[in-house]
DNA sequence: AATTAAATTTAGGCAAATCTAAAAATAGTT
DNA sequence: AACTATTTTTAGATTTGCCTAAATTTAATT
């Protein structure tokens, strides 16, 4: 595996968000700020390998050795996130970039020892699973916080967007994974939110509560 | 920088051994396990950038330039050798191929975290010198076994050859870094060498000691 | 000094990963 | 159903890093 190819089938896997429908040509080139016939270039080469489903015009759909190969390359991600976060006390906003490239270190045996220096964590420091060597993972049962109803209280288990200006948005307002989070009301108009956050209460823009997850 | 790139400049360096004298397409194109035709390419395109001198037929010799990013990557390298051992638990053997991966990694802050975590180390799992942030670092003044005389002592700090048949060798013998050793006695014939390492005594080739430093 | 040997470079080509521009297929709309 | 718009693919080019084979330069030997 080359790591165009890694990158391309862990952008499809997102892309397809676990389900097994395809995906089209033109949101992956998106994705991966590449050209669509770049995509359908790697399509080929993907179904070459089995790795994905690819009949022209139809798009693509992972097959199950592809989705192996892109849990391995997720886990990778997501214990090195993990790693920086925890023992290189990089900030949860600094740690994508670097991931990216560590992803795509081959080595098992590095991996193995990471996960247990770590003590094999079950979430990264956005909230998202981290399968384990053969793919097993527990998302968290949550719900996106603009899909609460007024009253709902719950902890701050996960982020949707994990941009570094959206994380950092929620560092100055002290929001972190693990924060309980109260909804006190709801703007009609706009679809703000008042919380109580922690002790404090905030008002966050609907765009805001559309990207943390609660449970 | 491509890690193409990287990588011959980290050999060039390595072949000049810290000297500023012209290292030769051959010995590079050995090392590299590639062809001279292609050393050629590279050390235009090095020259290009400023990272070393070339001028035809008359091989390259390092910039100044380009002796501060072979450093650089040096550092990278053996900053993560350290890593795996100290933290991961590999053995002295088993780092070099994934820090050969990990050394291509970009990003500063991952670095200079990653030295922290290891409190500053100075010397790499082999003995090796590791080059501070500035490129600044202190090899030990020590000998090669193989020409020191009977009767001398002193402790192992590094080892010149560290590929993994060797190094698993040493540790079958029970050598490593930080052993005292003495040599008692040397066979003549084929210059093998009998010695005290720690308790025990132990007689090695010629060969074996001509890639242990003592100091 | 001439010849041979070795080292080095050039020329031309190939595979991976990308691009642009044009052609083809599919989807959407009158 | 026919036309238009969108999506997707093909064709041909480019860059990087590498190769082989041939030409060139330098070094070593008669
Ligand atoms: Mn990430
Ligand atoms: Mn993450
Ligand atoms: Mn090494
Ligand atoms: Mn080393």
């Amino acid at each position: 595996m080359t790591r165009s190819e890694e990158n391309y089938l862990k952008t499809i896997f997102h892309l397809g968000n676990g389900d097994v429908g395809s995906i089209n040509t033109n949101a992956i080139a998106e994705q991966m700020e590449t050209k669509p016939s770049s995509v359908t270039d790697m399509a080929k080469k993907l179904a070459d390998k089995g790795l994905v489903h690819y009949k022209k015009y139809q798009g693509v759909s992972m097959t199950e050795a592809g989705i192996k190969m892109a849990l391995s390359i997720v886990r990778k991600h997501r214990l090195w996130e993990t790693f920086l976060v925890e023992k290189l006390d990089f900030a949860w906003d600094e740690v994508h970039e670097v991931a990216e490239q560590l992803e795509h270190i081959k080595s098992e045996k590095l991996i193995d020892k990471l996960d247990q220096l770590l003590d094999f964590p079950k979430y990264d420091p956005h909230g998202d699973p981290i399968p384990g060597k053969n793919g097993e993972f527990q998302e968290h049962n949550k719900d996106l916080l603009s899909e609460l109803p007024v009253g709902a209280h719950g902890v701050c288990v996960g982020v949707k967007d994990s941009s570094s200006a959206f994380l950092q948005y929620l560092d100055k307002h002290e929001i972190s994974i693990g924060k309980p989070i109260q909804i006190l009301g709801k703007e009609a108009f706009d679809g703000s939110l008042q919380l109580r956050i922690g002790e404090r209460e905030h008002t966050v823009s609907h765009q805001i509560a559309c990207n943390i997850y609660l449970k």
